[in-house]
DNA sequence: AGTAAACGGAGTACTTCTCTCCGAATCCAG
DNA sequence: CTGGATTCGGAGAGAAGTACTCCGTTTACT
């Protein structure tokens, strides 16, 4: 059932080379802007190959998914860690939270990943050591709420998992930020690190909703 | 379509009057505990009836969830207006924003229909002056907001949009919290309101997600 | 007791998505 | 340049879920 390459498979015939990074490529920009809710025919039409042609690349979504994500995976955890190194405690954490949420933000299939956890049954091993990002990125995370919290910036009664929730509510936005073409979902990011804080913060990134806005926005999240 | 009562119809039977009441109780169960995708069928049988009986009573979903709504739209409305008259700005908008929450908490289908505002085509009249509760609400919670930042306790940039963006939000951790078996939503609702303050805040409601609350959370999520 | 009203739930008619099958097109080795 | 292996393409089979109807049976009312 594993038709990506593993064991000492003869090299791929052009063409199959060509359509398979035609998929790869196309399953980045459909996922990015549809989430993972989008299809592997859709993904095959959008690449310009036919849905056999997806199937015999990619056994199922989920390999697709594991294909293309894994980078982004590494890359988070990487960025958790080196945001340890930075200086300011508070910083290290915001600008940490900040980057990823932006990255999900832009691509709402790595933010259903990172939700989900696991593509089905399939094991996203990231770094060779986890099963999920969300237990690679526990460790750090921990630290940098830890380190933010001593150095009184951070609200004491913070928890590494409340770093998840916020994750998790910023979801929604991501939706309404794209029916209303800019990035609302700074503005409420922002609300809640400034709930977070201990000191009293700045202004606001982003105005809020126009009306017209919220009704655009709603309207568009009621189509699923 | 109409089956209704609308013009002088003749009483109805007793066992239809039964019906018709035991699926009313049934639809609010289910919508609440499972939200508007629950299914006619679904309701139905929760009542002990058969499905043509429940599509006898009411044509659809949407007539079921109207019937079962429309109090709860004007009780929402009024409870904004009443918050008008709390002496303090504050209190006033954050009492009306928790209380307006805790009822969507408690039934994810009210939840649902302010955040989709009609249901399908069916207009759901507030009032008998408003198509939506959004509507309806949009000029006391504006009131709301204006005097809780006059009195310095709001910050000066919010406006009453913010407020929508927070339901909208909230609904994620509802999920959550239920999967989790205690209100961690009140938790996340602080953050935010601890966000929209001026003056510095209280202790966090509710402890954060335990790790194992938050696999169990987004597992739950999961499933649609 | 007779008739109109209401019941029940199997069944039809979608829709949506995943994945297969196989004749046609394409590659590449000799 | 040709023949056999490989890959392509996309109609369509199959599974799953939902919305709603139809009509033989049961129940209520007079």
């Amino acid at each position: 059932m594993t038709h990506t390459a593993d064991s000492p498979t003869r090299p791929l015939r052009r063409d199959a080379a060509r359509n398979r990074s035609l998929l790869l490529d196309a399953g980045r920009e459909v996922f990015a802007a549809r989430g993972l809710e989008a299809t592997l025919d859709e993904i095959a039409h959008h690449a310009g190959v036919g849905v056999g042609t997806a199937y015999r690349h990619f056994a199922n979504k989920q390999e697709l998914a594991a294909a293309i994500f894994a980078d982004d995976f590494e890359q988070l955890v990487e960025s958790a860690n080196a945001a340890l190194e930075v200086e300011d405690p508070w910083e290290a954490l915001v600008g940490f939270v900040e980057s990823t949420i932006e990255k999900q933000a832009e691509d709402r299939g790595l933010h259903d990943l990172i939700m989900a956890g696991t593509m089905g049954d399939q094991s996203l091993h990231v770094d060779g050591k986890f099963e999920t990002v969300r237990e690679a990125l526990f460790e750090p995370v921990t630290a940098l709420v830890e380190r933010a919290k001593k150095n009184g910036c951070l609200r004491a009664d913070a928890s590494a998992t409340d770093i998840a929730a916020i994750l998790l509510m910023m979801g929604t936005t991501f939706a309404a930020s794209d029916a209303v073409g800019r990035p609302v979902w700074k503005r409420y990011l922002w609300l809640l690190l400034d709930g977070l804080r201990n000191s009293q913060c700045g202004k606001l990134p982003e105005a809020a909703f126009s009306v017209d806005e919220l009704d655009a926005a709603l309207a568009a999240m009621k189509k699923h």
